[in-house]
This record gives structure tokens, sequence and C-alpha cells, in this order.
DNA sequence: TGATATTATTTTAAGTATAAAATAAATTGG
DNA sequence: CCAATTTATTTTATACTTAAAATAATATCA
């Protein structure tokens, strides 16, 4: 009848996961939401609109963030994933001119792996843009609610280092 | 020197992103470290104790939540992945024994997915260690703290939905 | 020293994920 | 009714990701 269609919620994990739901479990689901939206539209945006994916975007930027370079051990810390994946990303980044490895003299295993002129420029066009789209996602909030959200989360990750299911070294925060 | 070892930050995401970035950006990579921290917990803990995936766990747990199945599509958007890759899940689970697919009578293009007797065992079986492990994360917040990260990812929930980068249909929420 | 352990990376195999094209069935509008 | 469109799913090709094994180099310490 109305031309004016009402909101409809979207449906994801949180669809049918509530009521009886404890909070804990709720609360998982939600940062799961939010966090595979943002990823799905970065990654989207990314494919549209520079060709590229958001793994590789994400290589680029941590090593912008460090000039002299990081070891593929530093990269797969800071990216959370595992050894041979940065293996994998770093191979085709260096096939198409981004990266480049450089052997590292002290250590004969290992090399530092750092952006090239082309993967600097690359980089640069893109970060802008990106930077944009975070923007964009987050303008429904307010200054102080981004600041208590980004404090209620180092709060979580600081209990997720404390609390971990496994790997748990007791020394990482 | 001292015996006891001082705690020392993890080298993630946030590691060398921090001062000179916007909140904004700064908050993005908290969350995506949260949601990825947490998510490699519950992969490694899943392999450890069930010999299974994520992906095939969460897939059941969608099932388990929608006694009368559901179809390929209303996975997808569930989980949030694509419509292939659902196929290809459920092609596996399937094999497995887990789940089963019945020929929808009114479409024939679709079918239902629903857990079969052994699929909601092992469900069953899985799902209170599962919610074991989120409580155990998430210990280190109090029952307001997690109320209130709850309330404020569904606001950036909202946000991102309505300012969506593409795929923006402005009817979804 | 030299055996042992640790560390850094790559390789392998299998699974997970996407986008795009293909297939097939249902819906819509003339 | 029927041509055109939309919808549901699968297929294809490629990329990403992991865990585990393999390699190779470095560190440790009796």
């Amino acid at each position: 009848m109305s031309e004016v269609r009402q909101p409809v919620p979207a449906n994801d994990r949180e669809t049918a996961a509530n009521r009886d739901d404890k909070l804990e479990l709720r609360l998982w689901l939600r940062l799961l939401t939010c966090s595979s939206l943002i990823e799905q539209n970065v990654r989207g945006a990314l494919r549209l609109q520079f060709d590229t994916t958001l793994p590789r975007f994400d290589l680029l930027a941590q090593l912008d963030r460090a000039p002299d370079g990081l070891t593929m051990s530093e990269l797969s810390a800071r990216m959370m994933v595992s050894n041979g994946n940065i293996t994998g990303l770093a191979d085709r980044l260096a096939e198409e001119g981004l990266v480049k490895r450089t052997p590292s003299q002290r250590d004969r295993r290992s090399s530092h792996i750092s952006l090239t002129p082309a993967g600097k420029k690359a980089f640069d066009t893109m970060t802008p843009v990106h930077e944009g789209w975070i923007d964009r996602m987050m303008a429904g909030l307010s200054r102080q609610e981004m600041q208590q959200l980004f404090q209620l989360l180092g709060k979580l990750k600081q209990s997720v280092h404390q609390n971990a299911v496994e790997a748990d070294e007791g020394d990482k925060v």
C-alpha cells in the first residue's frame, strides 16, 4: 500500500540468536556481525575502486607504518594470520612490484619486506579513500560513543589475552 | 634479572597505528583485533577439542536455531558469506552426515538444509563447551560493561548499515 | 665443542572464500 | 500466454587461509 518501505532488520548471525542466549554469546555474535559488516564493505569497495583485496591492502598498510620494513614473522603477528599466508601474499605483491624482499644481513633465515616506490604510491592513493569509508561507516556514532567503544574494546582485548583458551603463554597483553 | 617476566604488549594491527591516526580508524583496527583474537581462539579450540572448524560449527549453529531448516540463501545471509561458499560447506557437512538437504515443494529451485540426528547430537555436544570458551574470554568485563558494549555495537551496526559504501539498498537495518 | 632446541620461513594439502558466469525455475508486465 | 526479469543455486576460476611438515639457520648449554 504505502510507497515508503519500512526498514526491515537484516538477517545476520543475531537473527535467531537472542532472548534465551547468554549476554556473552550475544555480545560475541554482535561483535562478529559488526566486524564482518565493515570488512565486507571495505573488501567490496577495494575491489570496485582499486581492483585489489583487503589482505593486500592490509599488508601494504603494515609496511607503510614500518619504514624499515618488517620480517615475515612480524607481518604474521601483526596481521594475525599464519606464516604460510604471509609467504603467499608477499609473493603475489612482489610479483606485482609493490613490495620487495631484502635478505637480512644478521640472520640468513629471515628477510625484511618493504614497500617499493610503486607500492608506496599505490598505498598513498588508496589510504585516504579507505579512511573516508571507515569515517562514513562510523558516522552514526558521536565522538564520545567512539571513545567509549574504543575503551571497552580495549578491556575486552585484555580479557581475551588473559583468558585465552589455548596458547596461553601468560605474558602477552 | 627478575624471575617474573613483565607483560609485554602483543603485536597486532594496533601496534604501529596510533597517535596520529584518526579515532575512527583506530576504533576499526581495535574492533578487528578483538574479533580476530576471539575467532582464532575459538577456531583453535574447535580443532583441538572437536576436530572441526569454525565455519562448520557456525553452519550447524544456524541450523540448530532454525528447527525447520534454512535455505541456502538464508544461510548465506545469516553467515554473511557468499552463496557458493554455502554450497561447498553444506556439501562437506552432508558428506559427513551432519546435515541433509530437503528439496522445497513450493519452489523447485531451492532446498531446505537441516540437521540430521547426528548433526544435532554433534552440535549439542559442542555448544555448551563453546559457550564456556566465550564466557571465559569475556570474564574480564563486568555485566554492565558487557551491556554497554552490546549497546554501542548495536549503534555501530546501525551506522554501518545506514552508511554502507556499496550495496546501499537503503531499507535494511 | 657439539648435540639439542629454538626460530624463521617455505612448502604442502585441504579447506574456506569470493566474484562472475551458468543453469534453471519462478515472477512480472504487456 | 509469453518475453523479459528476477530469484535460487551451482559451477568455475582464483585467491586466501590454515595446520602441519619440511628446511635451514641460529641459539643454548652441558
